[in-house]
DNA sequence: GCGGCCCCATGCATATCCTGCTGGTAGAAG
DNA sequence: CTTCTACCAGCAGGATATGCATGGGGCCGC
């Protein structure tokens, strides 16, 4: 799951920011509400983390701007607890959830998680199936002619976003872009290890490659 | 876009599909779930509208058949105010959206429009036809006759461009100018033997030369 | 520390592409 | 009708880019 989040308090960001790498999601931070806006037209998150406090615009703007585009994604908003007044008008502008600084690692992902259960179940079925494999996504299990199989944070990402697009080909940039948050890009092959690895639990031409412009595995 | 719409109230749904054909979307109706399955093994919608109560087979049991075989297609679920906890249910066994009746018109075709832009924004599988010769852009694939033919890059491109302006004459320099970015001008025949393999993978007189001008592929 | 996971670097294999050349063709000029 | 010429088709050798495989080492959880 991408995560946008928006703190100007960079030591904080940073904490954050490596806590919930470690939980799997992938995060994107920037230090403003005007890169927030940016950052969402292009490349839009599945969840924002929305610090009130910022030196630019007040958070609350860059809810207000968002909503304002019709854009649905869920927001969770910190404040400090003192300005307990924020959670009514951020609750008011639409935003989903609301945590007051200073607060614990654990109830944010609590909270995320939350989020994540309404997005896949809003979004997408929790199964997809190619062929004879079949990934169900609530459970991040992978199974492959009924057999389970074992898979690393990263290869089921790319399985992942690969099955979500069966038929299409995807760009090498496409999919880093969906494994890798920004700052933490990679400068070698290792997306062709993961296919690498991938490919060698899963059955034989699974995954096709399209020499030149990136990987695909076929619709059936 | 193509919906399919699974109402057992016919006064409804005949309703509905007035007004939805107005909207310019294209209207399969089926009073029964297992109509519905059928209609979908025969032709996928883009979008289910689908009613909960239904007189053979619960709606929810098709939903559960439809994401049991990993089809994705978006599903709006319409169901009597009362049954609250449908909604749930209904989200939880991968429906993608819902609506109470009685419901508003207006309402119904914005929810269907956010399924449209969720359409084209992930599947732009925009495909191109000319005589027998389909391109896929999106799976960047080819095939003739129905049948797939493997492609390298530079011919693809070439092949692309001189499909989307089917009736067109290209220059050669126009082509050139697609497939080379500045700095990488190329001072032989390459396009000329690209042409030549080109012909070699698709029906006779498939690209035609225009002596002295390009080539080009007649629109049929 | 031990083991899993993941990034990085390197060498190898080959698909893909450019090049240069030879021979062919179409259309105009004589 | 013949000839001439610019343009085009086709081929094969070599250069290049791209992807694959493998091993090393850093990091982190246990």
């Amino acid at each position: 799951m991408h995560i946008l989040l928006v703190e100007d308090d960079s030591s904080l960001a940073e904490g954050l920011q490596q806590a919930l790498g470690k939980q799997g999601y992938v995060v994107n931070h920037v230090p403003s509400g005007r890169l927030a806006l940016a950052a969402f037209a292009s490349e839009p998150p599945d969840v924002l983390v929305l610090d009130l406090g910022l030196p630019d615009m007040d958070g609350l703007q860059v809810l207000s701007e968002l909503r304002s585009k019709g854009l649905r994604t869920p927001v969770l908003v910190l404040t400090a607890r003192d300005q307990l007044d924020d959670k009514v008008t951020g609750l008011d502008r639409g935003a989903d959830d609301y945590l007051a600084k200073p607060f614990d690692m654990q109830e944010l992902c609590a909270r995320l998680r939350v989020f994540e259960r309404r997005l896949s179940s809003v979004a997408v079925s929790h199964v997809v199936r190619v062929g004879e494999v079949e990934l169900d996504t609530a459970a991040h299990a992978i199974s492959v002619a009924g057999c389970e199989v074992e898979m690393p944070r990263r290869e089921y990402m790319l399985l992942k976003t690969l099955m979500e697009n069966a038929g299409k080909v995807l760009t090498r940039e496409a999919l880093e872009a969906r494994l890798y948050s920004w700052g933490e890009e990679i400068a070698s092959n290792a997306l062709e290890v993961h296919i690498h690895h991938l490919r060698k639990k899963l059955p034989e031409k699974f995954i096709k490659t399209v020499r030149g412009i990136g990987y695909s595995v076929p619709r059936r």
